[in-house]
DNA sequence: ATGGTAGAGCATCTA
């Protein structure tokens, strides 16, 4: 099963090249993030099209900001928008989660995390409100049994090797001890960082490049958008990746995908390796 | 010190 997530910032600017790109990565499940449409301009940009490639989709947004989709071929039931216990800003809930089901039994979030803006803004304590939240029900989830990949854009490098040079966030969120805290404590729940498992520090494997002054011809990125999973699913981890074509060319999003593959079965299941004729007796 | 770019929507705000 191939699973992906990315940030499109703006599902309507994006929308020929999210076709295409579904034509060429095929990903089972797609965890979209900042779509900033209302789901009825998102059904009419995407329907005919995901429902003739044979997605399932469903979207959680109310137009100009934030909004996020999940589009499954392999299922999708029991649908939350947002969820329990949410915070919200300035009064209102944003749309900044979506999870469903798989037809496997998998719970899966495409989640856009509040930015945080500034040390001293409201919105990092916002951020650092809306993320203890999310863990609750992730925990509530995984309490009952339920395999669970949280995908989304976190608006925090794990780590300094996931940023391209850590003295320029010495004043600057997404590298604080409080957020990287909030990644900590879902890995505590056993959740694990899907690319880091494949791609050990110190490879960089950045998945975000501002649009400006040239970072991403530079490889000036940030590792922000993450799939991070419970232990059956992180054990089927066959490969992972960042699509790093869809970053270049004409009108591209600031993030690359991010793409894992997933065994079907557990990889401890696969019974004993029997080598094949033209290998047997030899040695 | 601010700029650099892109996307929202039409003055700025967000990233």
């Amino acid at each position: 099963m191939r699973l992906a997530t990315w940030n499109v910032n703006s599902a309507r600017a994006r929308a020929p090249r999210l076709v295409d790109w579904l034509d060429r990565v095929q990903p089972d499940v797609a965890c979209l993030q900042e779509t900033k449409v209302g789901t009825e301009e998102f059904a009419e940009l995407f329907d005919g099209d995901l429902t003739r490639r044979g997605y399932a989709w469903e979207h959680h947004g109310d137009g100009r900001w934030n909004g996020v989709a999940l589009l499954s071929r392999v299922g999708l039931s029991q649908v939350r928008r947002g969820f329990a216990g949410e915070p919200a800003w300035e009064g209102a809930l944003e749309t900044r989660a979506i999870s469903a089901v798989l037809a496997e039994g998998t719970r899966v979030w495409s989640l856009y995390v509040p930015n945080g803006r500034s040390i001293e803004d409201p919105h990092l304590a916002y951020k650092l409100r809306w993320l203890p939240a999310l863990r609750a029900v992730v925990e509530a989830d995984l309490a009952a049994g339920v395999p669970t990949v949280a995908c989304g854009d976190f608006n925090i490098a794990p780590a300094d090797v996931d940023v391209w040079d850590p003295a320029d966030f010495a004043a600057s969120t997404h590298v604080t001890p409080a957020e990287r805290g909030e990644l900590t404590a879902l890995e505590q729940l056993g959740l694990q960082d899907l690319v880091r498992r494949r791609w050990p520090a110190p490879q960089r494997v950045y998945s975000y490049w501002d649009y400006r002054a040239g970072m991403f011809h530079t490889d000036k990125g940030m590792r922000i958008d993450l799939l991070l999973a419970s232990p059956t699913v992180a054990d089927r981890l066959a490969a992972a990746w960042v699509d790093r074509q869809a970053r270049k060319g004409t009108g591209p999003s600031d993030h690359a995908p991010v793409v894992v593959d997933l065994d079907t079965a557990p990889s401890g299941d696969i019974g004993p390796v029997v080598p094949p004729p033209s290998l047997r007796g030899r040695r």
